[in-house]
DNA sequence: TCGACTCGAAGTGTATACACTACAGCGCAC
DNA sequence: GTGCGCTGTAGTGTATACACTTCGAGTCGA
């Protein structure tokens, strides 16, 4: 199905279940940022604008529009006259995107702990069966997905949907930071560290789950 | 809701202090940043993109691509086929990003005070220098961008550019929001709060920084 | 007089054309 | 043989052209 000759893995039909995908340019920039984040486009490839045009059936005009949002997202970074390429964040960058995730999440479990209702526990247990079986079957594309998406669902409970899509852009980064370090963090193992911080959110406990997403945080770094 | 009829003052050549301004782009963008920032475009206003590009004597090509960031910055919406507006924050939308500002910025400072250095501390002595004078002689853009970078300066301390940066956007919003909403907050109170956040901060104390920050965004709000 | 329809102007959405920069390959001088 | 400069090509940066949508004014009919 792949021609090997293609070195730019990108599929333009993403017909999948994520919304919102209107616009051309949307979806350039979404196959795009998943292809990043499902690892089919590695850390430093050029991205050549008349290629993802052709790939996509249109005009550079559009592809460009998307290159522009994929560097604001810190995705990809723009060399003047040179090109586009995958971004490479530095370790000290990574350093920061982590540090500032972990600022925000400890701040919003322990926020979380005070007003989360019983229904929202049983749609987090909910989630966490999701990336248990994602896990369990190896599906490394899912599991990469859910185990982001566990972040930014616990934001999306604090009503703030600011906050959430802050989120996930820092997300994103780090997903690219940890496939650029070849992050050693097994996805089980974070999956478990998931289902700790619902019990602590269970029982209420700011301090505990605080305390957890920072570990949490600090041992995927 | 009547569309205020101002005849877009921007000026495009912000040959200031600030740097990076290489690209075309960037300028229109700095400009516009600013001017939005220091009032002279009230939320709602329509940029057509012939009469921005006619301001800046360059293509629309250069002009969208300014728009489409400041879209992403939520500075601006984009209405398909309509064109461009200043963006009109709801109160919702206020409410969280105040909510934001206050998770960050309270963590930022806690985590600062254990850190700071005597030689930091004086930087911060400096700039509240300068802001209490130019709240002294009414200087409104100048007033307005310095207690907004007051915030930028703290995360820098950090040595993290990537929280700075995600807070000077949040910060721009901010002064959106606030100038939609005819914020009563004084100037002069907002420098006051700053003086004493960093008393607290010189003081090495954590939590009444802390405290104190989250009061100063509460005040605002 | 009021409503709806039509037509036209203005403005956005996309594609294409052209200029200029970066880079690889090759030849030449040393 | 190595280094420097030239030249051609590929690719980006910007401008322009054209299609289509939106919106308002004017007109016609009831």
């Amino acid at each position: 199905m792949a021609r090997p000759r293609t070195p730019l893995k990108i599929v333009p039909p993403a017909g999948g279940v994520r919304a919102a995908p209107v616009s051309a340019t949307g979806r350039i920039v979404d196959s795009i940022t998943t292809a990043i984040v499902e690892r089919r486009l590695m850390p430093g490839t050029k991205l050549s604008e008349q290629k993802i045009a052709d790939i996509f059936e249109v005009s550079r005009t559009l592809v460009r529009q998307a290159l522009n949002q994929l560097s604001r997202d810190r995705l990809v970074t723009l060399e003047p006259a040179r090109g586009a390429f995958v971004a490479m964040p530095s370790v000290d960058e990574a350093r920061q995107v982590f540090e500032v995730r972990s600022m925000i999440e400890s701040a919003l479990v322990r926020q979380l702990a005070s007003c989360i209702s019983d229904r929202q526990v049983a749609e987090l247990r909910a989630h966490l069966r999701d990336e248990a079986a994602a896990v369990a079957r190896t599906d490394v594309p899912g599991r990469t997905r859910l185990l982001a998406d566990f972040h930014v669902v616990l934001a999306r409970m604090l009503g703030n949907e600011v906050l959430a899509q802050l989120l996930s852009d820092l997300l994103s980064r780090s997903s690219l930071i940890s496939l650029m370090y070849q992050s050693s963090h097994s996805a089980a193992h974070s999956q478990e560290e998931h289902v700790q911080i619902v019990d602590a959110l269970e029982n209420r406990d700011a301090r505990a789950a605080a305390k957890l997403m920072e570990h949490h945080i600090a041992a995927v770094e």
